[in-house]
DNA sequence: CTGTTAGCGCCTTCAG
DNA sequence: CTGAAGGCGCTAACAG
């Protein structure tokens, strides 16, 4: 593998000049570049980024911590991510976590080591403390997940709002009892729904049985049994709004399952908007996260925060959308 | 960010000592030992990675080639080869190529620039004598994918022996006029289900109508595009075959749409067993891919051929699965 | 516009 | 068992 002292001397030149040429330095006479060029053409010389990046005490890679690759909603963010990361020169390291709080907080010592050079975090198990201590001392930003409160860049969708408006289209519908499958409550974005909820109930002047609020854990199996609870229930709900699109997948297979029709018996609500969501029959009404987007703002604040240490965002919240398929229906007869 | 001459100097010793300690060598005694070891918790030091990769001459990272993230298929291999590399330190770079032939070369080539160490292709649109080339070169695996009598480390499943299977399957349910949907034939996984398929109705002295086959590009329109083909046919096959399971989601909805059932009416197969399969309804009857083996085994391979120059490797064909679901039902009446 | 040179932080002979 | 010293290949002052 030839290296730059090679370059310079087939090119008759300081390996400072191939440096130079390699920036892209306008400090360079266009013949003096030419033949360097051609040297470099002629060895098929490739830079060693190892000795680059040492000198330069950068990596040039960010890592984006994730709890589960295969969980489809992660991909269109890290899609958002690459995208700009390419852009701008920047490797993407894959943090899949298998929801290991010690693989997380591994990953983010990793900018510590200098392996990276900023840190997008899509889940975040470890303590909000530790996190924002972190943040103090290196680029991180936060992406879906949040902390309340915290002085750190954080992109996200508003999921109290997100939830009301969900509970505005039930509500417009005619639906009055409405069933909610929150998700484990322990996370705040799980918090945020349920609260929304109940602010749309509330608003709507709708009924609010506590018993017609249950907790999964976001999974098609959670799903299906909070469905089946919430219908069994002496009065049963008329719709089921499921904190995201695996519940309530597995919200439509319980209502099926119980001879039961969707929409026309009970409307399904879900959340995230997944691909699966228009695979199943039928096809889910949802809340669209602008996934790609949040991907792209994250990192593009992210470099923001390795060019210069700016330390001065906050909480962005990206607009999310109502998405009107067919698990509602149309107005509630009656 | 203290280095290890500030360590060295704290615990009084050299920095060759300091170096020792860190890589677990046995030639330094225990108390000499311990005082590095109090040193760098007291300094919170941390390896400078660069440095080291600089001086060792190698990345411990991996870059893994797909296509497309988005695409479920991918998420287990990645899971599989992150598995392995984290058991042997190596950080795993995410290599989306979004199907663009150069992205997927410019990644092939970070490995000349020392930036990753291995290479594992999971997609492979560059021309075959360019990658063959190059993986004389460096150490590069083909996973899923494969090039066709190449010297080259590849693992796979054997595609004409899954899809023959599904046609045996098929057959002993009493399908006799069963219709194919291949993959976008210029890639030769779907070239060697195709030919599964005509062996295994040859096999089973089952017509060979080529209007039975038709041509897909993997994804659901797709699908249900080529089964509304096949099933507006005069003679319209019982069973529809596709070689993967997105084409078999928009075949099912397609034969459902032109108000026929399955599988009474017409038996539907796909090919992956990606999780959408068990969420359409019928379940989908599937080859299922030993995805995270594949991954798995594609490290190791890669582990091998990064460690020593060995590349005695050829072609490891793992075993598939027939997935018995709902798509097909039972026997055929009549 | 071009060349010389001093490191970046670490690992690894080679001595002792 | 421990220390001294020479680079890994590149970039960025500093000179000229």
């Amino acid at each position: 593998m030839a290296k730059m002292i090679d370059v310079a001397r087939l090119a008759g030149v300081s390996v400072a000049t191939v440096s130079r040429v390699l920036a892209g330095s306008a400090h360079v006479s266009r013949e003096t570049r030419e033949k360097v060029l051609r040297a470099m053409a002629d060895l098929d010389y490739k830079p060693n980024l190892l000795a680059r990046n040492l000198r330069k005490m950068e990596s040039k890679t960010i890592v984006v911590v994730i709890p589960d690759i295969s969980n489809p909603f992660f991909s269109d963010v890290i899609r958002g991510i690459q995208h700009v990361a390419k852009e701008h020169g920047y490797h993407v390291l894959l943090g899949d976590t298998q929801n290991d709080v010690d693989a997380e907080w591994d990953f983010i010592e990793m900018i510590k080591e200098r392996a990276a050079d900023g840190v997008i975090l899509v889940t975040a198990r470890t303590s909000p403390e530790k996190i924002m201590e972190m943040a103090q001392e290196v680029p991180l930003v936060m992406a879906c997940e949040y902390i309340q409160g915290a002085e750190l860049p954080m992109v996200t969708i508003d999921n109290v709002i997100s939830a009301k408006r969900v509970v505005d289209h039930l509500a417009a519908l005619g639906h009055r009892r409405i069933g909610f499958i929150a998700g484990p409550l322990h996370v705040i974005i799980s918090r945020d729904r349920l609260q929304g909820f109940v602010l749309g109930l509330r608003e709507h002047g709708l009924e609010q049985d506590s018993s017609l609020i249950v907790e999964g854990d976001f999974s098609i199996p959670s799903g299906y049994d909070q469905a089946v609870r919430l219908l069994q229930l002496p009065e049963p709900p008329t719709a089921i709004f499921a904190s995201n699109d695996e519940m309530a997948i597995g919200a439509v297979k319980a209502v099926k399952q119980m001879g039961l029709k969707v929409p026309q018996d009970v409307a399904v609500v879900g959340f995230d908007d997944i691909p699966m969501a228009t695979v199943i029959e039928p096809a889910l009404t949802t809340i669209c996260q602008p996934k790609f987007e949040i991907g792209k703002k994250a990192m593009e604040i992210l470099l923001q925060l390795i060019q210069q240490s700016n330390r001065s965002h906050g909480h962005l919240k990206l607009p999310e959308k109502l998405i009107v398929r067919d698990s509602c229906g149309g107005r509630l007869k009656g």
